[in-house]
DNA sequence: GATGAATGAGAGTTCATTCAT
DNA sequence: CATGAATGAACTCTCATTCAT
C-alpha cells in the first residue's frame, strides 16, 4: 500500500489525488453500467486503463474505494445544493430551491448518483451490517430539510398540521424516486418532474387561509 | 436437473412446490440478513438445512431462484392488496385502501420485502441489464394506481390539476420509501406513517371547492 | 466449504478421510522439497493431481491444513514411540528406548519430520504469534522425558545431580539436532548417531559409584 | 541499482554502510517479531522509516538483504566468541569458553539470533535449495569445536572414547536448543542453563582416571 | 429425489521489482 | 541518493455449477 506520509506534510500529493479521482470515476462508470455486484477491481482497473494493483496502491482496499466514492459524491451534492438553498429567503422558496437543486444535481450527475445508490444499498462492513443504508444515515440527510420545514411552520409560512420529520421523509422519497427514474429511464424529463414535485409539496405545506 | 414433466401432466408435484417454497424462504432469510451479495447458494442451503445440490435440482440456477423469489412475492402482494382495494367504492377510498394495504403488507412481510428489494435492485441478466429494475417494470406496477387516479378525476372526486401518472409515481415513491424505513428501522411505526402518507395524498388530490 | 454433517452421524466419511490424508501427504512432499514458504495451495494441489478448490473443500483453509499436518504427525510419532518406551522396564532402558525410538521414527519418516519442522517454525495465527513454536509447546513435549528422568532419580538409577527438566531439554535438543541432520544430509547414518547420543546421556545420567 | 564503484577504489562509502546496517537492523526487528514469512520489504522499510525503494537501491534484492543479514551476524558472533576462546589455554577451558561465549552472545543478541535462525531455515536460492541450512553449512560452523575436542583428546585432557565430530554436533545442538528457548521464553535464564550445559559436556568429555 | 465431491473461474489482496523523476 | 508510482504475478479463498452415485 501507499506508505503513510510523514506527519506535518500535506497528506496527499496532487498527482495522487488525481489518480484517486480517476479510479473513482472508473468505478462509477462500471457500477452504473454493470451494477455493484459486477464491479470487480479487475473490471474497474480495466476501465481505467490501469493495472489492478494500482487500485490497491491508492486505496486500502475495495471498501475504502467504495466509501470514498460515496463520500466524494455526498460532498459534491452538498456543494451544489447548499448555496442554491442558502441564496433565497423564506421557507417556501428554500423548500423549492432544495427540491429543485436536488433534482437538478441528479439530472446533471445521473451516472454518479446511480453508482452512489448502488454502493449505498450494497456496501456492508465486515460484520455484514450496511455501512450507509441505516436509520442514522437518513436522519443526517434530512436534517436541513427538517430545519426548513420547522422554520416555515414557526414563521407561519407553512401549515402547522404536518409533522416536519415525516414530511421531510416524504420529500426525500420523492427525490429518491426521481433519482431512480432518471437512472432507469434514458429520456426522463426531470424539469417537468421537478415542477410536479414542487407543486405537490407546495400544496401539502400550504397554510389554508380559512376553511 | 429436474426432468421435464410429460406434456399435459401437472406441472409440478405438491412436494416439489413445497421444496421450492422452502428454498425461497431460506433465500429470503439470508438476503434480508446478509444482503444479496452475500447470499450464496451454500449459505441458503445451509439455512434451509439441505444440501447445496437440492437447489440446483429444483431451480435451473441461481438466477431462476431469485426470479421466482421476486415473482412469488409480487403475487403474494397482489393477493393481499387487490381484494382490499376492490372491496371499497369510490376513488378516494380506493386510493386510501391502496396505500394502506400496501403499507400493511410491507409491515407484515418486512423481511420478504427487504429481500425482494435487494434482488430487484441487483439481479441482472447475462447481458448485464437489470432484470426487474427497469422503466417497464415500474409502468406495470403503477397501472392500478393510475387507473384509480384517472377514474377519480373523471368522476370529479379528484382535482383535474395533477397528472395521474406523475401522481401515481409519487405515491409509489412514498410507499417504497416507507418500505425502506420499515427495513432499516427496527421499531418503525407503520400505522402512524400510513396515516401521514394517506393525508398527504388526500390533500394533493382533493378537489378545491372554490378558490 | 464442506457442509457440516448432521449431528449424531459420523463426522467424516471414509472417503473424505482418505482425501484429507492424500492432501496432507502432498503438502508434506511439497514442503519438504521446496520449503514452507513455497508451499502454496496451487503447488500442493498440483502435486496431488487435484484441483485447487478441493483443498478448500476439505479444509477450512490453509491454516487448518497445516495444523492437521502437524497434529497428524504428532499422533503418528506418539503411536510409534509410546509402546516402545512402555515395553521396557527401568528408567535407563526407558531412556534408551525413548531416544532410540525417536531417532528411529525420524529416520523412517524424514520427509514428514522435515515438513513438520518447517510448519511448526513458520505457522502463525492471525495475530502473528507462533501457533506451535512456543514455550508451552516444548513443555508438553518433554513431559514423558521428565517423567522417566525423575523416576530414574527416585529409583536410584540416575544420579541426583542433574535437574530433570534441564536434562530433558538437552535430550530433546540432541534429538531435534539429529532430525535436522537427517533432513539435510541425504546419507546420514542414524544408527551410528543414535548410539552416540545414547552413550552421551548414559554417561551424564549415570550414578557415580564412589568418588 | 547502486553503480559499481571504480576498481581499486573503496568498495562502499561510510554512509552507504550505515544505510545497509540500518536496513538490516530493521529487517532483524521485523523478522524476529512477525516471522520470516511476514517480513516484506514494505514492512521492513516502514520499520526503518524509509522508502521501499531505498532497500532496492542498497541491496540487489530481497535475497541479498537476507544473505547479508546472515553473514553480518555470523561475523558478529565470530568477533564475540573467538577472542574469548582464544584467551584461555587448555582444551577444557576452551570448550567451556566456547559454550559460555556462544550462549552469552545469544542472550545478548536474542532478537538478532531469532532473525538469523528464521532466515537460515527459510532462505532458498532460485532452485529451491536451502542457501544456508545444508550439511556443508554445519560442517563449517563446527570446525573450531572439532579442533578443540581433537586437541583435547591429543593432549590427554579429554577421554579418547568419543568421536570429536559427533560430540561437536551434540554441543552445537545444545547451543542451538538454548537459542530456541531464549527466543521463545521471555524470561529464560541463560546463566543457569549455561552452567547446566557446561557441566553436561564436562562430564561426557572427562577422562576417567581408572575404572 | 438427494447428496457429497469436484471443478475452474474469478474475487480481493500482497508483494518484489522496476523506473522516471 | 531517494522517492512515489506502477506493474504483474502469485497468493488464498469463494462460488455457481456439474456429476456420479
Amino acid at each position: 500500500m501507499r506508505p503513510e506520509n510523514s506527519p506535518g506534510g500535506q497528506r496527499r500529493s496532487f498527482i495522487e489525488e488525481a489518480r484517486r479521482r480517476q479510479i473513482i470515476a472508473a468505478a462509477v462508470e462500471v457500477i452504473s453500467e454493470a451494477g455493484y455486484g459486477s464491479a470487480s477491481l479487475a473490471r474497474i482497473a480495466q476501465h481505467a486503463g490501469i493495472s489492478k494493483g494500482v487500485i490497491s496502491y491508492h486505496f486500502a482496499g475495495k471498501d475504502e474505494l467504495m466509501t470514498q466514492l460515496v463520500i466524494q459524491l455526498y460532498i459534491s451534492a452538498g456543494e451544489y445544493i447548499a448555496p442554491r438553498v442558502g441564496s433565497v429567503r423564506g421557507a417556501r422558496k428554500q423548500l423549492h430551491a432544495y427540491i429543485d437543486s436536488n433534482l437538478g444535481f441528479i439530472a446533471a450527475n445521473t451516472k454518479y448518483v446511480a453508482a452512489l445508490t448502488d454502493v449505498v444499498l450494497n456496501l456492508r462492513d465486515a460484520d455484514g451490517r450496511p455501512r450507509f443504508a441505516s436509520a442514522d444515515g437518513e436522519r443526517d440527510i434530512i436534517v436541513p430539510l427538517v430545519d426548513i420545514l420547522t422554520a416555515g411552520q414557526a414563521a407561519g409560512e407553512f401549515t402547522p398540521e404536518f409533522d416536519p420529520v415525516a414530511m421531510a421523509k416524504s420529500i426525500r422519497d420523492a427525490i429518491d424516486g426521481a433519482a431512480g427514474r432518471a437512472i432507469r429511464e434514458p429520456d426522463f424529463d426531470m424539469v417537468a418532474y421537478s415542477a410536479h414535485v414542487c407543486r405537490l409539496f407546495e400544496v401539502t405545506t400550504r397554510k389554508v387561509e380559512r376553511e
